[in-house]
DNA sequence: CATGAATGAGGGTTCATTCAT
DNA sequence: AATGAATGAACCCTCATTCAT
């Protein structure tokens, strides 16, 4: 996924620095219009430079959504990854990892939305990808369970649990014009937390 | 919401005739293109009639998207609020609620994915109300389980698990690229169903 | 110019009935937004019928049109032709035309100002024979002007002055934003009288 | 009025270029075929470039006519005014005035015509700025006549003579059909001054 | 590297006109 | 005679993308 925008520019900090420009425009924008109600002219003015500018660090609109999703990869799923491939696994672990990914999720609201709105506008090949790494995630979060797996918990109903984690912490996102108005996001975190646990312990 | 569509046609059999074929294409192209990349004269066409005939059953391209809302609600909301009104509420009857409930989001998938990816192309004052009829729904939800609230739950709590529910019936359709592969409806919603009830009872 | 509009319609009275009706909301409705912006549907929905009635009594939206123009003749050059044909030329007579000119003006300001500002809508044809219409009137009432010229005025100038006595009939109408307001029609009638026969008589 | 047709292009002179292209074009087209006759990609085409760049020129096809009554603004109206508001007021003045009135008449014909027929057209806030900058001209041209009013000729009928002449040099436009044949510029000029001084001057 | 003027395919929408009932 | 549903050509306008400067 990384590197797939090209860019026509050598000089490569110029490059991230331009790109990083963009993302935080196109995910304030995105989130305001939607990606098709986004016209690059506005991209562009909005990241302070002209179009043809614009066009000197993507190819294509479509690049800016795959910028936004480079960008939640770094964000989420780079560090999640980090964090569950190393070290034994234990309930106190576990626990940490819910934390961590709500927390995250909480850091990149924004950008869950467009995925989940915007995942339509991509290719084909970038959307598989996009889902293979959720997938990715699900088996991983998955296989921590299974690890700590107290009550003998068949593996489809461990499964389940952790898509319903994952979704949990996208919910925070897309549901926010609910939630934020009665939780905060640590009060939501732990009454989630408190709930998993019955399901997930005696 | 309803009839917020008018027509320059005065039969009112062949409006709904005709609504319910732009619904029915419209549902199926926008689920494979979204809403921004379906052409007005790609509904028509799928329709069978004119792209003049199409503009006589609606007076914007967004109708077409309310046609689908109004859908959804006459085939989830309505027969929800119906069920959820009437009666004493035990805790079988709210396990009947929640099966309805999964079993109808199975029944309008494609409707709820459009629903989640484009909510922003609808008006503002539109979206207030969809989001109104989500925000009634989970208040419904979570009075019932408020009425057979054994373990005597925070009104927090409840919420959040009514929350939980409604989401997990979205879930069944926007990721059913992952669980549609790993389980039946009744599977699924057998399982969720256990897990809650670790959450709701003793 | 008269028969031009062809029906399909047998009944005479009837089609006569319906024409009337026509050109009434026509000239309200041009005059209010213009023939272009007038569509036919509105048309037909003023005068009481439906759009497919409304095509049994023209063949093109430009008949309308037409029906305009030929009520504009038959109130106004065929009144002031029969006057300016018939009887000797005196003074009299010819304060009692521009007297009569003035007031059939006044009752069809609509039609005048649709004739100006629609002209061009018309087919060359139609556009041709309406000009020689007016350069009929304006050559007789020259004529009449030079039976009673008493200053002995140059044939050149007569005829300037009877176009100019036509354009302050048409000036009542397309000025009447500003005229109106200041002048009665009597008023304006008997000032341009005053006038004019500074110009004619000694 | 100036300057109400906003661009996206930044080049100023560039702007102008293009504007008087535009004006030039749509003048001609105008009054062949009216504004409603005219597409917007005609007029692109005649002036030499893409549609895409005409919408970079103006906003709406509106804007061509306003395009249009700048022009005549700034051709006749600045003129006038400027001619008019400076120096004394004699007999010789006013003569010079209507003068140069009906000459840049002669000049901006085809506008003229245009504004006769295309005033509908126009948004109401532009339609009333016409007709108050109509208004001022007349005042301004009653002011000039009463202040070598001779003959001691109500202010009324120098209102309705001032009136007269602004129609005057219209109708050398909208009526050449008929007076381009008879009258070269300098006569209908010379003619219709001979007649005014008859009714203003002993 | 940066700019922004130019392009034109393509989309939403209208509306005069027809024709089966 | 009357109706009104159906049609589709045609129009206005947008916007991603290019390229000369």
């Amino acid at each position: 996924m990384k590197g797939k925008v090209n860019t026509s520019i050598k000089d490569l900090k110029l490059v991230k620095e331009r790109h990083e420009a963009i993302i935080d425009v196109a995910i304030s924008l995105f989130q305001k219009k939607g990606f098709h109600q986004t016209t690059t002219r506005e991209i562009a003015q909005h990241a302070g430079f002209s179009i043809g500018t614009l066009y000197e660090y993507i190819r294509k609109k479509e690049d800016v959504l795959l910028l936004v999703y480079d960008s939640i990869e770094q964000k989420v799923y780079s560090p999640l990854q980090a964090l569950m491939k190393k070290g034994i696994y234990t309930k106190r672990k576990l626990i940490t990892i819910i934390d961590t990914y709500f927390q995250l999720m909480d850091q990149v609201q924004e950008e869950v939305i467009i995925l989940y709105q915007e995942l339509k506008s991509v290719s084909d090949e970038m959307r598989y990808q996009i889902l293979q790494k959720e997938r990715g995630l699900v088996k991983m979060l998955s296989n921590v369970i299974k690890q700590v797996n107290e009550k003998q918990l068949t593996d489809e109903k461990i499964d389940l649990i952790a898509n319903n984690i994952l979704v949990q912490g996208h919910m925070w996102c897309f549901r926010r014009w609910n939630l934020h108005k009665q939780y905060t996001r640590t009060q939501f975190t732990n009454l989630q937390k408190e709930l998993l646990q019955e399901q997930l312990f005696t």
